[in-house]
DNA sequence: CGCTAATAGTTACAAATGCAACTATTATAC
DNA sequence: GTATAATAGTTGCATTTGTAACTATTAGCG
């Protein structure tokens, strides 16, 4: 039985971060280059395009970012007239957020785009090794959520 | 032939973003608690732990940080009196660095720490499931610095 | 040699991020 | 109904991170 050894280009966490990091730098230039968006601000964006009139906790929600985030990424959006905000009549704490047919036309921008550069991301995976992929990311998500932070413990 | 449609939940670079976060927040909240150390302080260690007498900028080729993140975490661990480092004698821009007593002492704590981590966060996948995660991560890794940075295209 | 370019590493500054405290509004308990 | 607690969202501040400029040293080339 061989003792583990711990090598950095081996370990899980390290590959998992030097492949996100190498991902996102590379969609976050595109990105503000070619629409002035920021990931953030994009993550609402397509949220909000795919369902509208929800509010900021529903976005951070479904975006995975916390409320902080979506505060700021809201008010560039809004900032840029991509997003306008009501008041919910029933609860005047909770806002709606919609885009505004500027916001949809960048999105219908910003979609195909993003799109096309995970495909030739996974262009040299087969459909089994696609497959195999997401399944495994799925898996690790949930898994991390069941193992929680690792402080306090 | 189905319209691709853009759901952020399917989409592969969201989803390395969100598990790589949780994944790296959890890690790093336990180090910094346990150890006093951060990630890129780990990383550095993790590395001339296995290879000792490395320059700066060989530790930053292989953690994958820029050669800022390297000299930010160096002073850290000079500091801390975990690493030492001296002067090549034939170059004298270059720098050897090699872990101290205690730095020793400490990469044999997190050491098998993290490997316990990634262990618990692979408990849930086949033998079959991570050997094709980590060939579907290897060829990611290998074609996002094929395609680049985007920008200036 | 002596000048220019390249390399190693640090420093300074700006932008992004995270966390805690704060305001405003609504819900709950008595 | 009033007091307390909970919720939505924002703001301020500290930490982290990234980028570009800078220093020091060596290499390349006439």
């Amino acid at each position: 039985m061989p003792k583990p050894v711990l090598l950095l280009e081996n370990f899980l966490p390290y590959r998992l971060s030097v492949l996100t990091n190498l991902v996102s730098t590379a969609i976050a230039g595109a990105y503000r280059e070619r629409f002035g968006l920021s990931i953030p601000e994009w993550r609402v964006l397509a949220v909000l395009a795919n369902s509208p009139d929800l509010s900021a906790a529903e976005v951070a929600q479904r975006t995975a970012m916390d409320k902080v985030a979506v505060s700021r990424a809201v008010r560039a959006l809004l900032k840029s007239a991509r997003l306008e905000r009501r008041m919910a009549h029933t609860d005047r704490r909770r806002s709606v957020l919609r885009l505004t047919a500027a916001g949809r036309l960048v999105h219908a921008g910003v979609a195909p785009f993003a799109l096309a550069y995970e495909r030739s991301l996974l262009r040299p995976l087969s459909r089994a090794e696609r497959v195999a992929l997401d399944r495994a990311l799925d898996i690790l998500l949930g898994r991390t959520l069941q193992i929680g932070p690792l402080t306090k413990r």
